[in-house]
DNA sequence: AGAATAGATAGACAATCATCGATATGTCAA
DNA sequence: TTGACATATCGATGATTGTCTATCTATTCT
């Protein structure tokens, strides 16, 4: 899920800003922030039990959660006729060191700092 | 800066999510993020050297520069006749903290839980 | 098998957005 | 005061996005 140093640390390769941006976008609309939040609150949710709540048509509601799932924020599961989703907390939390200002790059696992010798890092 | 509990506790309110989303659309973008990390990375920079590192022109880094101050992420300071660009840790620190999966209702500020009786915080 | 239900997909549309060139504004130096 | 420079604003344009209705697929129940 990690792809890059903390935001905080060093310039954002190009290419490493266009991966991060997609993540931000797709909790960057208030629909997917109030679906991905009832998710997380209570725990995997059926899809049917998102629409009325949250007070959009059911094919908006489809469209929110794949984009959340493509995202990798969300996992999906099919059980007879209705889909569950379920919030993947390492995701969120990935995000979040990102975004973390008192996160240092040798807080972020070796394996996943793509631009730096791994003999600076450890 | 805070507005909210964090993403993972509780539903999130309409408005909330409204507000919330904005923030994280202001850092949505990959121009944005590169500038943003830029800044972050080497301290206060003049928006002059901002444009030929990112390779955008000079009126498209103007815009996302004002997007990122709207949205409370940097300071503008005009000294002469240059733009300084500053981050706002804290707001940045505000962002993750709203993001992070072992956050708890408990963990914001009492003041900045709207939702929540005082009493029940503590 | 046929009907009912859950959910995804398709297609359309209006709104928002990232970007640019041109231009305006504001500051300094000669 | 004129010229050079830094930056912001304007207006246009093509791309992306959120939403809807209509429809399709897949599953379950009778």
């Amino acid at each position: 899920m990690d792809c890059c140093p903390p935001l905080c640390c060093e310039p954002l390769a190009a290419d490493d800003a266009e991966i991060m941006a997609l993540r931000m976008k797709a909790l960057a609309d208030p629909t997917r922030l109030r679906l991905f939040s009832m998710i997380s609150a209570e725990g995997e949710q059926c899809a049917c039990d998102l629409t009325e709540p949250i007070g959009v048509s059911q094919p908006t509601v489809s469209h929110h959660l794949r984009i959340l799932v493509e995202a990798g924020l969300l996992t999906r599961e099919q059980r007879g006729k209705w889909a569950f989703y379920e919030v993947d907390r390492s995701a969120l939390a990935a995000l979040s060191t990102f975004l973390n200002p008192d996160a240092t790059i040798d807080s972020v696992p070796v394996a996943f700092v793509g631009s730096v010798p791994a003999a600076v890092v450890g």
